[in-house]
DNA sequence: GAATTGACCAGCT
DNA sequence: AAGCTGGCCAATT
């Protein structure tokens, strides 16, 4: 199965985000060239190519909820926690802190 | 090719 | 502060 040019930059995008940094579904878009495509990246990414291909659980909402995760977000919460963000009732904490931004 | 869907966002009530 | 509505985008049916 082939992807497509959207998701496939929106892919590109997460994978350069280092390990223990977060981003939004927004920034990300931005970050592509669509700032108001959030939607449709998250989109991209629930159909994913295949889980794990990408630190897709690397991405929250833009308010630091942790938003869906295609292997349960029980999964993306854990796999945060391991790499040292902190939750609190499914919220991140500092999420300002460990926001990635593109460039 | 049109209509529906979905891991969202911002604004209003 | 929490909940609802409308709006944007690409992919799927």
């Amino acid at each position: 199965m082939k992807l497509t040019d959207f998701e496939s930059k929106a892919l590109e995008k997460i994978k350069e985000i280092p390990e223990g940094k977060v981003s939004s579904y927004k920034k990300l878009a931005r970050a592509i060239g669509f700032p108001e495509a959030a939607r449709a990246v998250g989109n991209a990414l629930h159909k994913n190519p295949r889980l794990i291909r990408v630190p897709c659980h690397r991405i929250v909402k833009n308010d630091g909820s942790l938003g869906g995760y295609a292997g349960g977000a029980k999964k993306k919460t854990a796999l945060l926690k391991k790499e040292g963000v902190r939750f609190e009732g499914g919220k991140i904490i500092n999420f300002k802190e460990n926001l990635y931004r593109f460039r």
